[in-house]
DNA sequence: TCCGATGTAGAATGGTTACTCTACTTGTGT
DNA sequence: ACACAAGTAGAGTAACCATTCTACATCGGA
């Protein structure tokens, strides 16, 4: 909570990721943040603006807890990422990505879209580069998608399926 | 437009695809559907309710265009299916998958999420019958899930790497 | 022919909610 | 001490929207 404007995007995206993107109204969202309705306008002008605050905050933390400190080599790298997925998954999130929960709850908004392509860029960007797989970055993206959603449909399973097909990239066949 | 439920329901499905689930009021849905609101009400009582008949629609005309008369060959149904989902992300959907899209939308829905579950366990499974890789539906469904979330960001080259993926299934490394 | 079921058209209603505004408090630098 | 920047608390407003209701049209079968 260094300043304001931190202390509000932790609060929106706790709300907006326990809530979703329809259901909090601004009052709900004003509690979450721990300040008044007047400042919170101040920082962010509407409702739309909440939104986006709340995935910056998301995007920091998902990368760091995701990819900060990995094992330097490439094959420990891969296996160490996909898992910390799924603890992310279980501890933060119990349906999918929250980024393209926000776009699917307004697929009009042309900044949102942006911000998600700028998430899955660097995700993808940094799963290469952790494991050297700079060839295969779309693979690897596909991967992480995948894990992504169909953990909450079977659990630690999509893990260990997420990690037999990244073994697989090792040996290309085509 | 056999009879008035499934003009309306595909009426719905057409309007949520294309405007979201938060957008459309009951009015747009309305003229989406072709009927009168008295008539819209009636077949679909609330607006909830409107929602899981656009999705059930939907989980039809996707898993018949999709597994519907693939090739028998398990090599050669693997490949196709991968290349109809690519081909129902073009015409279809530009963003990712609407059952994952609704459920965003209304996260505590305890009967959306059900059907969900529901549309992605009949996925997995005629996956898995159609290549005969009963032991892989997970790796399957991670691949599906994958393409589907990843093709809005990368095209068809999406599509290239889930195949690379898929063929890697073949020889199982663990 | 006429009745009942089913449809259209669209006007009320009632509740919700994003956003604004007013009044008041607090802390800090000069 | 005091001016001012920045905060809290919460009432007010204006629009929107899901749902219901009223009035009328159509038509197939007894």
């Amino acid at each position: 909570m260094t300043d304001m404007m931190s202390k509000i995007s932790e609060g929106l995206e706790r709300a907006f990721a326990s809530q979703g993107f329809a259901e909090p109204s601004v009052e709900d969202l004003r509690d979450a943040a721990g300040v008044s309705l007047r400042t919170l306008y101040k920082y962010t002008p509407s409702r739309a603006e909440m939104v986006l605050a709340a995935l910056e905050n998301r995007h920091q933390r998902y990368t760091t807890r995701v990819f900060d400190n990995l094992p330097k080599e490439p094959e420990k790298a891969l296996d160490a990422f996909l898992s910390r997925i799924g603890e992310w998954m279980e501890t933060e999130t119990s349906h999918g990505c929250l980024f393209h929960a926000a776009v699917a709850a307004d697929p009009g908004s042309l900044p949102l879209r942006q911000l998600l392509e700028h998430h899955k860029y660097e995700v993808a960007k940094r799963a290469a580069a952790a494991t050297g797989r700079f060839g295969a970055e779309t693979e690897l993206l596909v991967i992480i998608e995948g894990l992504t959603q169909t953990w909450p449909l079977r659990g630690e399973a999509a893990v260990k399926a997420a990690k037999r097909l990244s073994h697989a990239l090792r040996s290309p066949s085509s």
